[in-house]
DNA sequence: CGGCTTTGACCAGCGC
DNA sequence: GCGCTGGTCAAAGCCG
């Protein structure tokens, strides 16, 4: 947090650095690195895929929205790490974004104007008059077959839409507990179809759905009023599912490390600390 | 029968 | 103001 810059969109993050987005007392952490993103992975039971590394990329969707939206209050900053992680374009090994953002009181989603579906739901969409504010979002670039890549949650798709420029139509997901704000975005990459790339949008306000096939859901039980937002592909703690739904990039290696696993039991949410977020995911070290 | 997906229509935001 | 695009709704259909 000592450091600023910008971070052009588009950018591939390839250096073992951390970046976070932060935005007011609201932080958005963009975690971007190789052997960090490794270490962390693998404190959570997954390791990368030495062959097949998944990168992350900075969305010029993403990054460009975040900018917009934060009107100027956005900042980027290093959180750790040496030199700022623009860069040589190559791909990079792996992607580990993790966010924390503001509270689950976010702004509503959007108000029954349309639908006429009344909105106890906050989300993107803001009632007339009001701007269009959107929940903390990031997006997780992963080389795998499947599409909808398993993340522990249970989700409805709700949409789908042919995107400009692409060949391959994006799916819009919503989790399906009536009271979980979050959404998602799956698309394939047009510039690499062997990639999907998945946006989460909003945090969940539920710690656990079971794992929808068969497997076992490890979440953050502890993340009740700060819930970290659906985590990556490669969250899946502990997790007992279908090989072939994994990520590519991706293989289990042992069970959960003993933060992870202890969401599993967790039945109380309990109220974050201020560190909470990163707390329960990321380590120290990260932040 | 309930839950989910599909898909066309609708709406809002944005750029020109 | 208009057109384009992204995002969402909701009816219909599918499936276990």
């Amino acid at each position: 947090m000592d450091d600023k810059s910008n971070l052009d969109p588009g950018t591939e993050l390839t250096s073992d650095s951390s970046w976070t987005l932060g935005h007011d007392s609201d932080t958005v952490n963009y975690f971007f690195s190789n052997d960090r993103e490794s270490s962390i992975l693998s404190e959570f039971g997954w390791n990368l895929h030495p062959d097949e590394p998944t990168r992350l990329k900075v969305l010029d969707q993403l990054v460009e929205e975040e900018r917009s939206d934060l009107a100027g209050n956005l900042e980027i900053q290093r959180s750790s790490g040496a030199g700022p992680a623009r860069s040589s374009g190559s791909v990079s090994t792996s992607n580990y974004p993790s966010v924390s953002s503001s509270s689950s009181e976010d702004p509503p989603e959007k108000s029954t104007d349309s639908g006429g579906k009344p909105p106890e739901i906050p989300s993107t969409v803001k009632k007339k008059g009001q701007k269009r504010i959107r929940q903390p979002r990031f997006a997780f670039v992963t080389k795998s077959e499947v599409d909808h890549l398993e993340d522990g949650y249970r989700w409805r798709k709700y949409g789908q839409k042919a995107v400009k420029n692409s060949p391959f139509p994006r799916s819009y997901y919503r989790c399906t507990n009536s009271k979980c704000t979050v959404k998602k975005r799956v698309e394939r990459s047009s510039e690499d179809p062997t990639t999907v790339i998945t946006t989460y949008e909003g945090q969940h306000c539920h710690h656990t759905v079971g794992f929808p096939r068969g497997g076992i859901i490890c979440h953050q039980a502890t993340f009740a009023s700060h819930m970290t937002p659906p985590m990556s592909p490669f969250y899946y703690p502990g997790m007992h599912m279908p090989r072939e739904n994994l990520p590519s990039t991706v293989v289990q290696s042992h069970p959960l490390p003993v933060e992870a696993r202890e969401c599993s039991t967790v039945s109380t949410p309990q109220l974050p600390t201020d560190d909470g977020l990163l707390g329960d995911i990321v380590p120290p070290g990260m932040r």
